[in-house]
DNA sequence: CTGAAAGCGCTTACAG
DNA sequence: CTGAAAGCGCTTACAG
C-alpha cells in the first residue's frame, strides 16, 4: 500500500479510501491511485486489515468428520450462511477425539475467528470459558456442550425415535428391538430414551435382550441383532439407532428367510432403491447447520438474547416399505 | 502481550520468548511470565503473529460442493495433510459457478493463505497469475486448470472407463451404451474418450444413439437410457459416466423385465447391498486429496520441481454382479 | 478533499 | 540472559 501511495503521489490514507471505496476522493485522484494499484498488482492484505478492525470475518467449524455425509451436509449449510454474512469458514475434524476437538477450537480462537460452530467430541467444554468471555460467539450443534451453558441446536432425537417406534407399533409389532451407538454419546442416549418412552406409552414391556448399545461396527451390530432374533421372545421389528446400524441391519435381514420390519434413524442415499426400501426417521442436516449458523451470527450482531438457547429441530418419518412390514406369524 | 510484560515486569521480547518456548530465558523469569499469562488469560493472537512471519499456516480449499460425498472425502484428506503440516484449512464451495470460484479463491488469497487446492469450476484461471507470482502455491484437483500451467492431480478417467467397458466386452457384450455428464466437463469428456477407445480396441463400432452426454438429471438420464434400450440395435449393457447416472440407471433398469449389465464410474455407499450389487470403477477420493495436498506442501517447502506436475491416480474395478450379467439373448 | 501520526499484536534484527 | 526499536500492512482518529 505504501508503494501504491508513493507511485500515485498520495498519502496512505487516500489509497485506503480508494481500496475501500470510501467517499471523499476526487475522481482524478482516485483514477491515479487505481492506476498505481493496477500497475503494481496490489491486493489488499485482509489479514492486516482485520488485525486493525478486530473482526476477522471468519468462523470456525469443528465437527466429527468432514467426510461423513451428515456432517458434510451440515458444513455446507454453515458455509452458505457464513458466506451470506461475508465470512469465510475454517473447518476441522475432531475424529471424536476430545483432545483434537480442543486443539482445533483453540487454534481457531488463536486466529481470532469471530465465532465457532462445534459438534462436541469431549464432555467438558469449560476450556472455552475464557474464549467466550473474550467475545468468541459459540454455538454447539448435534450434541450439547459439556459443563457449559451455551447455545445448542439439536435434532429431536427422543421425539423422532418415539415416532418411529410408534409407527412400528401401529403396524402391529409388540416385540421391537433397538440397536444404538455407544451409550455415552448424547444422541444415542436420547434415542434409547425415545424407544423406551414409545414402548411404555403403548403399555409394552421391554425385555433386556431387545436393546443393545455399543460401537456401530458390523460385527457387534450383527451379533446384537442375532441375539434379538433368536431369543425365546424374538423381535419382529427393529429400530436402528443410526445410519451405520441401519446398513448392517439391512445386510443381515436380507439373509434371513422371514421378513423383519425395520425403521432407521437418519436417512441415507439409495434408501429408496433397496428392496424393501427403507423407512427412516430423517434428520435435517442442512437445517441444523443453517439454524446453528444463523444463531451464531445473531450473537455476533448482538441481536440474540443474553441467555443460551436450545433449539430442537423436528424429524420427518419417511415411509418406504421396510417399516410397514407386518409382524411375522 | 504488553499487559503480560508489564505485569511480569519484563520486556515484550521476553514474553514472546516464553510464549514461543524459545531458549535463553531463566527458569525464574519464565515462571514469572507464565504466571502473568495465566492471571491475565493471555492467548497469543496468531493473526498478528502471522502478519509478521509472513506465513499464515493456512490453506484454502475450493471445491464444487462440500456436501457431495466425493468432495467431502477429498476435503477430509486435504485437512489431514494440512494438519500434519500445522496448517488450518479454509473451505468453500463454488457450486460449479466460475464467478463464485474466483471470489472464493481471491478471498483466500486476500487472507494470504500459503496455498490453494482448487477443483476448477471455470475455464480460465489466468486471474490466478498475479497470486501465483506473489507466491501462493496452487494445486488443481479433479480437473486441470484452464489456460494456466499448474500442478494438477486427476483420476485416470479415460483409463478407468476403458477398463470398465473392456470388462463388459469381456463378458460378451457388443452393444454397449454410455451416458455421461455435460460434455464441457473435463472428466466427462475423458470418460467418453475412454469408452470410444475401449470399443475401438475391440473392433466394435459405436452407433450415435449409444452414447449421450448432458445434465445428470433423472429425467434426462432416463430418456437417454430408454432410447438406447428401445432402438433398432438396443444395447445389452450400460456404462454410467458418474454416480448420479448410475443411481438413475439402477432405478430404470430395475423396472425392466430383461436384465441389462451395468458398470458405473465412481463407487457409492450401499452399491454392494443393491440387487444386483453394482460393479463400479472406483475413484480414490481421499487419495486424490492427499496427493494434491502433499504436492502443495512440497511446493511450499520449496522441494518441488519448477515445472508443473500432472498426476493421474489409478482406479479400481470392483466386480459386484451388475457388470457380470451376460448379454440378453 | 487529503494526509501524518499512532496503533492493531505480534516478530525481527540488534545491541547490551 | 534480556529488552528497546522498528516494522509486518493495514485502519482509526484527527488535523488541516
Amino acid at each position: 500500500m505504501k508503494d501504491v501511495a508513493a507511485r500515485a503521489g498520495v498519502g496512505l490514507k487516500t489509497v485506503s479510501r480508494v481500496v475501500n471505496e470510501e467517499p471523499g476522493v476526487t475522481p482524478d485522484t482516485a483514477a491515479r491511485v487505481q492506476a498505481a494499484i493496477d500497475a503494481l498488482g496490489f491486493r489488499r492484505n485482509d489479514s492486516a486489515r482485520l488485525l486493525r478492525t478486530r473482526r476477522t470475518a471468519s468462523v470456525g467449524l469443528v465437527l466429527e468428520d468432514l467426510a461423513d455425509p451428515f456432517y458434510a451436509a451440515l458444513s455446507r449449510a454453515v458455509e452458505d450462511v457464513a458466506r451470506s454474512h461475508g465470512a469465510l469458514l475454517f473447518t476441522g475434524s475432531s475424529a471424536e477425539d476430545p483432545r483434537r476437538e480442543q486443539e482445533l477450537v483453540l487454534a481457531f480462537c488463536a486466529r481470532r475467528v469471530d465465532g465457532l460452530v462445534v459438534v462436541p467430541a469431549g464432555e467438558d467444554h469449560r476450556y472455552l470459558l475464557p474464549e467466550i468471555a473474550a467475545g468468541v460467539a459459540t454455538v454447539f450443534v448435534d450434541r450439547p456442550a459439556g459443563r457449559l451453558d451455551a447455545d445448542v441446536v439439536l435434532t429431536d432425537n427422543a421425539g423422532g425415535t418415539r415416532e418411529g417406534v410408534a409407527h412400528l407399533i401401529a403396524h402391529g409389532h409388540r416385540r421391537i428391538g433397538f440397536i444404538g451407538d455407544q451409550p455415552g454419546i448424547h444422541t444415542a442416549g436420547e434415542r434409547l430414551r425415545g424407544y423406551r418412552e414409545a414402548m411404555a406409552a403403548a403399555g409394552l414391556a421391554v425385555r433386556p435382550e431387545w436393546y443393545a448399545m455399543g460401537p456401530t461396527t458390523p460385527e457387534r451390530v450383527e451379533a446384537a441383532l442375532d441375539a434379538m432374533l433368536n431369543g425365546t421372545e424374538p423381535v419382529t421389528a427393529l429400530f436402528a439407532g443410526n445410519n451405520r446400524v441401519t446398513v448392517t441391519a439391512v445386510r443381515v435381514l436380507a439373509a434371513r428367510p422371514d421378513p423383519v420390519a425395520l425403521v432407521g434413524f437418519d436417512d441415507f442415499e439409495l434408501a429408496d432403491v433397496l428392496d424393501p426400501a427403507i423407512t427412516v426417521v430423517a434428520q435435517d442436516a442442512p437445517g441444523i447447520g443453517r439454524v446453528a449458523a444463523q444463531q451464531l451470527f445473531r450473537r455476533l450482531d448482538g441481536i440474540a438474547a443474553e441467555e443460551a438457547t436450545r433449539t430442537e429441530l423436528p424429524v420427518r418419518l419417511i415411509e418406504r416399505g421396510s417399516g410397514e412390514i407386518p409382524p411375522a406369524r
